[in-house]
DNA sequence: CGGGACCTTGATTTGCCTCAAACATAGTGG
DNA sequence: CCACTATGTTTGAGGCAAATCAAGGTCCCG
């Protein structure tokens, strides 16, 4: 192959790509299904050039409930714990967003809740100004980004329905066999049963995403422990013996 | 005026637009606010001819949680009751959509939540096979749905903090307030104090929207009343002489 | 080995739910 | 026009699930 002067600098189709992604592109887990990856790899190209990659530590703050809606984040890696304050300093967890997650898509002017990493961190940052270029340039990008907004709005609908009707055993249920199921999906198992199930956040997060307080939590965790639900291993791992089982307590969501 | 052969049929800049508009977009209310008034007269045009107009009576559905994603709905008017069902039969209201409101923006190939009218209710409908070719021609109707998804999904954010941290109090405060600030809006009045708010829905609704049982509501209702924060006109109607203090027992929210 | 953050467990209180019944309101048919 | 029913709303009394109050335990890190 006389044309070629270095290792892999074409892909299978003998289209060049990688060779022109930014470097901090190259290998990035989420750019199948992130933003980034829907239009093409002109697309990453482009996208990648305008985004800034951020590494943060746990407990580092991506954006504060009030900020100017200045950027919008791919979450890369790690975990980050989204949340809404009341002016007397009560907090409800909306939710946490993990690698492929998108953040600060909003519509106001203003963020309507805060992002802070619970483990280290890695997020592409790109600021709206250009986002908004790039999605004239590339529509399906925008397509993406509708796509992964309306699938938040539906987690959403989700754990208002748990919030709302929900007992206490039911809510940490739901919660614990949702993680399982997502472990799975990324560790492409195909039952959650038997994966061990990382709990990155603390109680207190736990409870403020629930709407329950952290002694409720802790109790429950016990209780199911005791039945067998689940099999603990150390307060931040876990596992799942009997899907099935654990579904039932949840009870249901469909 | 010689070339003028009949009344308006050319606007204040001399372009022609209502006169090509399908009958039924002609005098709608919500063009501006839906997503066909986001791409010019050009793209209501189009949309126009691609939706049905559908009129429902009180109580019929609009669509239900499981139905296949086939259409996207725009209320135009009226009010329709967002819901989500557990399989034991416990239900979530999940909101109440106006005019202006998108229906049926899911990602997934099912929906997720039932939507059914609570008053007579006109709304517009349009198969998603269809409106993706209109996306791929005019964008900017896709970027308006994408801002009217984020809109609803910081409601749905808003909300759970409601249902996972206030007190039936602060939920029935936050409920009326937000009815009466929209009531405001939508009528342009400067404050919400005095206008008289509708309240089409009933107790049940609204307890099952709050997380609360019809008791807990009507309760609340009755002390607000003796209170004077609210002031009743028949079940379903009231005003907020003092908006200011309403707001203090809602918890606020930002 | 001391200090602090986090987690677990126990005892008690309470806000909302549950159960129960009376009261409106509207529609129906005699 | 008025029983009669169905549907929705209000009010009351008592119970319970989760909150609150209060220790004690565990783990990690300096």
């Amino acid at each position: 192959m006389h044309w070629s002067n270095g290792p892999a600098h074409r892909d299978r189709d003998g289209r060049r790509d990688e060779l022109e992604l930014p470097s901090h592109c190259a290998g990035c887990p989420v750019r199948e299904a992130g933003i980034c990856g829907a239009a093409g790899v002109d697309g990453t190209r482009h996208f990648g050039h305008a985004a800034r990659g951020l590494n943060l530590g746990a407990r580092e703050s991506v954006f504060a409930q009030g900020d100017p809606t200045r950027h919008l984040f791919n979450v890369v890696e790690g975990m980050v714990r989204l949340s809404k304050d009341l002016p007397d300093g009560r907090e409800q967890v909306l939710g946490f967003a993990t690698p492929g997650s998108v953040l600060g898509a909003h519509a106001g002017p203003m963020l309507g809740h805060s992002a802070v990493a619970i483990t280290p961190v890695r997020v592409c940052q790109v600021a709206w100004s250009r986002l908004e270029r790039l999605f004239d340039r590339f529509p399906p990008m925008e397509r993406r980004l509708r796509e992964i907004v309306s699938a938040d709005l539906e987690a959403a609908q989700d754990h208002m329905l748990t919030l709302g009707r929900k007992t206490a055993r039911e809510r940490v249920a739901t919660f614990l066999l949702g993680l399982a199921r997502k472990e799975a999906a990324s560790a492409g198992a195909p039952d959650a049963g038997e994966v061990p199930v990382p709990l990155p956040m603390s109680r207190a997060d736990i409870a403020a995403h629930l709407g329950l307080r952290i002694e409720t939590v802790s109790r429950t965790f016990s209780e199911f422990s005791r039945k067998g639900l689940i099999r603990p291993c150390g307060p931040h791992r876990f596992r799942v013996p009997d899907t099935r089982r654990l579904a039932g307590v949840a009870g249901g969501d469909a």
